[in-house]
DNA sequence: GCAAATTAATGATTTATTCAAG
DNA sequence: CTTGAATAAATCATTAATTTGC
């Protein structure tokens, strides 16, 4: 545990000399390294594990401790972000959305009391195909409902879980 | 060929009678209407979002609900699969190999704030919380900035749309 | 000009992740 | 540690564009 810990605060790190200065530029696969071990479970590193984390990762180009330290802070923070703003949407919607998106809600009775909202104009070049398709009743029975049974085959799917176990394993290795 | 092609370039589109019942073919207003939509940030509908887009979109053709759904999604997925195949070409130019991975991570989900063709207002895409984005120092501000360039790559479909162009008051109410 | 053959787009499914609740 | 919820990525599959030989 190197008491170095200030060094990830915020170092000019203007560092590299030549080339483009600035900020830190991942390489393929330092990226990969990364996103492994975040995926693996690492998700805040103690200040050991990101030097020795940096420090297998300089083999493949410059990096410095910090750029680790930001890299899981701003990874993590950002998935979550990602999943947060998905729940919000659920919120204001105050539906719990589950996955009847394929509901098949869209009947065209009720279609026909909206038509106003749509220019009618535009369907002067199309009434001919268009227009009949929607009003023509579907024979074909074209709704296989895909996904109501795509979790319920649960056997096979609890299984396999390939990247869920080697966990902290996968993280040591690298250190 | 139909005839029908010679006027404004529709699609031959059988889908007038008989019509076997293959997948869903959009027709141009449909897709002109999901395009509007998604540059004007839409990008996950919520189910009551579908159903609605799909309730107005029945009046120009055959339509599902589920077929709303998985439209956002391919198109959400390809146009970010477009975006890092430009990246790569940057980096046949430039050896900053690295930066689309990164941008990869980090997204950029949120890309419209204009367009406000209809009330976004109290939509539940509206975060936009990706400003916070310089956390070190930067001294160099060298902004290859590859993201400016490429919004105006939305997809070379909604040009070849007829001068008609029935302005689209789309107010869906939902949003 | 016209279809058969081939290629490009894109709709629909399946698979693998993520966070978080139990 | 396991599982629920909800994608997004990867893939499969079908339709439309186009190329090609006649």
């Amino acid at each position: 545990m190197d008491e170095e810990m200030s060094g990830f605060g915020l170092k000019p790190s203007r560092s590299g000399g030549g080339a483009k200065c600035g900020r830190w530029n991942p390489t393929n696969e330092q990226v990969k390294v990364l996103t492994d071990l975040f995926r693996s479970g690492l998700r805040t590193p103690s200040t050991d594990q990101i030097q020795k984390i940096s420090s297998q990762l300089s083999f493949y180009g410059k990096i410095e401790s910090k750029n680790v330290f930001y890299w899981f802070q701003n990874h993590k923070a950002r998935e979550r972000q990602k999943r947060r703003r998905v729940y919000v949407e659920y919120d204001q919607n105050d539906h719990n959305v589950a996955k009847q998106h394929f509901a098949e809600v869209t009947d065209t009775e009720r279609v026909i009391e909206t038509l106003q909202l749509f220019p009618v104009n535009s369907l002067a070049f199309s009434d001919q195909s268009e227009k009949a398709r929607a009003i023509t009743n579907d024979e074909c029975k074209e709704n296989t409902s895909p996904y109501a049974t795509m979790y319920t085959c649960g056997t096979e799917m609890e299984n396999h879980y390939p990247h869920r176990h080697p966990s902290l394993d996968l993280r040591l290795s690298f250190m």
